[in-house]
DNA sequence: GGCCACATGTAATATGTTACATGATTGT
DNA sequence: ACAATCATGTAACATATTACATGTGGCC
């Protein structure tokens, strides 16, 4: 019983919510949950084989027109292991990969004025993310209710845009010059 | 010219505050930069290697008694490297991997009860780790002024940990139940 | 004719973790 | 005697990105 990669599951949870080509998964990816759990198409091709061979979803050819296409859906095991993931109380996997704090952290190394120039291009960088994120849920829900995660994913980065506003004034204010 | 990778790089500034082996970088990533940079005894020593190939650090042995020991320093390439790096104008690499928010995302597959329960898991797994990181915050630095990313990291914590009290009472409150 | 969106896939490479092997020293 | 800490390292595996190859169909 090979247990399934984080990767895996959320091409089970795509299935799950409508997407049936590993096209279309890319896409929605691309457009939701690549900001918390991104996916190359190199990744996505073969674990939708690896899926298929486990039994936990099936395809078949569904060519439009002369474009080849393959349409996934989930079997019931594919449902089943879905929703037991969904439940299940194990610990989440959480991690950041974050250069700029790197250099924030190595800051001591370089003069204040190179620090101001990484915090403000941080201040910058985020805000520009939360308008791209801003963009993208009224692009895509309009004025729908837009979904947690997104609201979630704006919200951190104006968190962010907003500490580096504060440490900036940390740095200007304590600072003799 | 091969670039650096960030963990090279963070080898680079490890040695510049004063680290001088493998181990002991180590040990300054699990308390420091792993929250935001990890690496991996596999990523260390071979990297080390590398680095000493192209000349950007020199090793010697160093056993304390018995135990062999090998230390490291910067070489004025290896210095030059870092500081181009640290104050370099280039995009940061940012990435995060969060099985709860993939989890969040795929809520509306499960019931309420079920989505309420990994809300309130993620507020008390947020404030543990807000309070591991004040722990350390005290080992390390006690009274003195705590690094300004040691802060970043218990306040992002603290903020998620609100985020999903909000979201909680978003869930609770307008649902008729 | 040319560009873009649709669509699938692989190979090479890069990156990273885990588990293991080895051994000295220090403290209980 | 034994556990913890100091210390180095590798091999196997897992994960992920990038670049490439290939082709259709719609639109201007």
């Amino acid at each position: 019983m090979s247990t399934l990669s984080p990767t895996a599951r959320v091409i089970l949870g795509l299935l799950a919510l409508g997407d049936r080509t590993g096209y279309e998964m890319k896409q929605t990816i691309d457009r939701s949950t690549r900001f918390f759990w991104s996916a190359s198409y190199g990744q996505i091709y073969p674990e939708l084989r690896r899926l298929e061979e486990s039994g936990l979803v099936v395809s078949r050819d569904e060519p439009r027109g002369g474009v080849q296409r393959r349409a996934f859906e989930l079997t019931a095991a594919g449902r089943a292991e879905l929703e037991s993931w969904l439940v299940a109380d194990g610990p989440d996997r959480f991690e950041i990969r974050d250069e700029g704090l790197l250099r924030l952290f190595f800051g001591e190394l370089v003069g204040e004025e190179d620090v101001l120039r990484l915090v403000r291009r941080r201040q910058e960088w985020f805000r520009e993310v939360a308008e791209h994120f801003r963009g993208i849920g009224q692009e895509v829900f309009g004025d729908e209710d837009w979904p947690p995660v997104l609201h979630y994913g704006i919200e951190l980065m104006e968190w962010n845009a907003r500490w580096f506003d504060a440490h900036e004034r940390r740095l200007t204010q304590d600072d003799p010059d």
